[in-house]
DNA sequence: CCCGGTGCTTGATCCAGATCAAGTTTGCCG
DNA sequence: CGGCAAACTTGATCTGGATCAAGCACCGGG
């Protein structure tokens, strides 16, 4: 096995767990682990993807663009997500670092070849679309029903949610990577009044803010039932 | 092959399309076709579902309840669409029937046993799990980011593009399966914002609408000017 | 044909969140 | 350490869509 396989975070729970230990070393020759500042541009909406990438740390925005200029994210991604658009030559949503990254990227021929071989990875693509297909409608009830408290309280619960993959449950302590701005671009929402529902949570005591970045969870059913749930 | 598969409008785009004659055959005697009035529920969400469905014809909605009972439209389905949550016990939406609907359906383990034999439907049920996460993110930033006016105009150029899955484009004259209550959960509005800009559209000479049901559009470009492209 | 109910339209008022406008904190670089 | 820009917070006002409140069309049943 790939020594970088075996340290892998993109193992646990990744698409690459589909393998057994020769079809890994196999892709394992043909992957590059790549770290990335926050801000790069990683799938440009409408251009071809040169290939595909295991997110193993950091987080990733989905964005779409209308022609105006308003935008709204779609979705965010954490290790040990897949990205990229299996299947197609291009895709219409953008995805950029939100954070420092660490991708294990290969190129799109590299992963049809092993999609060939092993059916059982294509299995877990499936499973994946599956999964953020869920994520996605769970959102769109956040932005088609939900109050602007409500949103900022679901918006700290999803990021405590998947910011460490590690930790099971809700992280209490943990960066916000995002800015304001992406926070509202996520939430259909102004910064103005993300910034105004932070502070509520914060003077109600349900979360602390350190350096503007830094949140705790003081009291995470109180942050539940802020979320409406 | 089965009589009954020859004409089936499933085929068309459907997921049986990636099967032999042989597989079709073996699936067919395992199908039974049924017809729902409008307003069964298909699927009801946490429930485990006892079987899938391809969609013949109608309209299905896709429902997300919150515990106070507000709720959000997060898909419609037509013909030839895939009916159901593969590898899932249950799902957390729930499916109704909008208009009348009919259905080619099938058991749990028929379509597993088929997956097994057949990996190319596997991947075509992938391929459609994509597709719906497109169709899930074009409408996130209906809901997040466009004005009242323009979620209408979304909504009638999502109907006129998927009413008719025979039609290429865009339908021009169609019937509205949905209630007005029912826009307003896809749309995140009330019913009464639903309506006024209904019949803005109407007073702009955009749309004709007949005996409330039976919309024509008379301005296709004028409606995707209207939608924010 | 009338009658009643359901679903739809239209109008009047209200309010959550947008917009506009200062200030304030943080972090960077010389 | 000081100065500056970018990011954030807070306050004042405005407005699009919600809410409240009648009326109106369509449909099914007697």
């Amino acid at each position: 096995m790939p020594v970088l396989c075996q340290a892998c975070e993109a193992r646990h729970g990744g698409i690459c767990g589909a393998l057994d230990p020769g079809q890994l070393q196999q892709l394992g020759r043909q992957t590059a682990r790549r770290e990335v500042a926050a801000g790069t541009q990683l799938v440009a909406a409408g251009v071809p993807a040169d290939g595909y990438a295991n997110i193993l740390g950091g987080v990733v925005k989905l964005i779409k663009l209308m022609p105006d200029g308003r935008q709204q994210i779609v979705g965010l991604q954490f290790a040990p997500d897949f990205l990229g658009r299996p299947f197609a030559d291009s895709s219409d949503v953008s995805a950029e670092a939100a954070s420092t990254v660490r991708l294990c990227v290969f190129s799109r021929s590299a992963l049809e070849r092993m999609v060939a071989q092993a059916p059982a990875l294509e299995h877990r693509l499936h499973q994946q679309a599956l999964r953020e297909l869920d994520d996605a409608r769970e959102w769109m009830i956040t932005l088609g029903r939900k109050s602007a408290p409500e949103r900022v309280a679901s918006f700290l619960l999803l990021l405590a949610a998947h910011i460490d993959p590690l930790v099971p449950g809700y992280s209490t302590t943990f960066d916000i990577t995002l800015k304001r701005a992406d926070i509202a671009d996520f939430l259909g929402l102004t910064i103005e009044t993300v910034s105004r529902n932070l502070s509520a949570l914060r003077k109600a005591g349900i979360i602390s803010i350190e350096r503007r970045r830094c949140i705790t969870i003081n009291d995470t059913a109180a942050l539940e039932v802020a979320a409406g749930r």
